[in-house]
DNA sequence: CCAAAAGTGTTACCCTTACACCCATGG
DNA sequence: CCATGGGTGTAAGGGTAACACTTTTGG
């Protein structure tokens, strides 16, 4: 009887588990997201992979990351669950199917595309010029794509995305943000950039200043950015000690 | 070959995949959830339940909800899936193994428990006095805890309780609350204790009034709550239009 | 020399917070 | 009659938001 219970309840639940990452990069002013393009066609997805059965998620997505990007010790950030049973849609177009078909062989959609997988979303912040970016087992080519660019994408890996902007600006609002994105030394109007890009709207250079100081998390230095046009910028760096302070206790970002 | 790559990733991957649920009510001043005690055992846990493999997260959800409360159209909500290769720490006790084991079979929990399981984990706001408190197939006592006087839980479902309670209170700060914890009409200190119980903090009286009435959620009644100590209180009730709108917008509760 | 971007302080106003007295009800 | 809790408005202060002129640099 509890034989026969577990026995029944192990064949209607046994299933895969996979995860999606969105990569964010910050370069030329703008928000980027890596995505990879699916082998031999045009349809394009979030980077993603299975979770192994005896593998804690966290590992699996940080694995995932270093796959695609080469990257160890980023920022990573559980955001959603995604487990809509109409998560695969943008898989019945008829050419790509035959696209897909024709490279991965003709029961590759109903062995691996053709059902309800749940995936785990997590963001990820980088620094742009640090990414290899490296396409995986099913696609040929992984690149950066401007935020406002990205074309329909395979799955619900749009809504994905939009989840993720959502959780990226709820949380600029809360704790800092900008340690992952930039590179080490940076200019108070690159940092003031990167706030406007995520939250998309503009703010006082003063304002901006004072505020970010009082986070007391900034060290000022004495190099300014040389070479570029106009009025050199001072170069700031985060104190690391105190940014990780102020990512455990929180600030709060309004303007 | 690729036949190959397609078995091998689903030998390593399939998996059993679960939701957990934090459920909360609101009763003499107190937040409460709703926690299930294991057949012939003291272990106590959160009311779960396996996902099936063609059903959506968010429907198993309700489905466990509906099944441990009786109720349907409850606001519930996802926040964080637990997928650590731990979770089954406080499955170790001997004494609790053994009882298991007695009730449930010698290979109860080689088959069930002991392996790692990735939980989605949802919180539901419910009107305490609705509750039908039932008891699933794995345990025979289904009741209200206080959240202070919850004690040590199986798996990592303390830890869920936690995440859940920030999970409540970040919600409260952007949305309102209420709508699903009170009864149809209440009074405004009730709403406040409600807020200071959550949030586990005081409030002035006129400064909570004169925010929650300006997000112009409520509507204020003729009627007074009689039989009652002291004098009457006036009877409030959301304007659920209103209260819907603002739940989409966000409002900014900051005190 | 000019255009474009960066550095820098002060003021006004609104929103948040603090605060007290009277009233109604049950015991 | 009294204790307890509920109803109600105002004033001060702090923090947010608005605002302009000068400086530097490359072209």
């Amino acid at each position: 009887m509890i034989e026969h219970h577990l026995k029944t309840i192990l064949e209607k639940t046994l299933q895969e588990l996979s995860i999606d990452c969105v990569i964010f990069g910050f370069h030329a002013g703008e928000l980027k997201v890596l995505l990879l393009r699916w082998k031999a066609t045009d349809g394009w997805s979030l980077p993603g992979g299975r979770i192994y059965k005896d593998e804690s998620a966290d590992n699996a997505a940080t694995r995932i990351l270093l796959e695609r990007t080469g990257l160890s010790e980023i920022f990573l950030h559980q955001f959603h669950t995604f487990g809509d049973t109409n998560r695969n849609k943008y898989f019945t177009e008829a050419e790509l199917v035959q696209k897909l078909e024709a490279t991965f062989g003709s029961n590759f959609l109903a062995q691996l595309v053709d059902k309800r997988v749940v995936s785990i979303g997590y963001f990820a912040l980088v620094e742009f010029d640090q990414v290899q970016a490296t396409p995986d087992w099913y696609t040929d080519e992984c690149r950066w794509w401007g935020i406002s660019e990205v074309p329909p994408l395979l799955f619900d890996h749009n809504e994905m995305i939009e989840r993720a902007l959502k959780a990226l600006r709820q949380q600029i609002r809360n704790q800092p943000v900008g340690y992952n994105l930039l590179p080490e030394k940076f200019t108070m109007p690159e940092l003031q950039r990167l706030y406007e890009t995520i939250l998309d709207k503009q703010f006082d250079r003063r304002n901006f200043q004072k505020l970010l100081m009082s986070y007391d998390i900034l060290e000022k230095l004495e190099e300014k950015r040389i070479g570029v046009a106009n009025k050199s910028p001072f170069l700031y760096r985060f104190d690391k000690q105190k940014y990780e302070a102020a990512m455990a206790n929180g600030v709060s970002f309004s303007m």
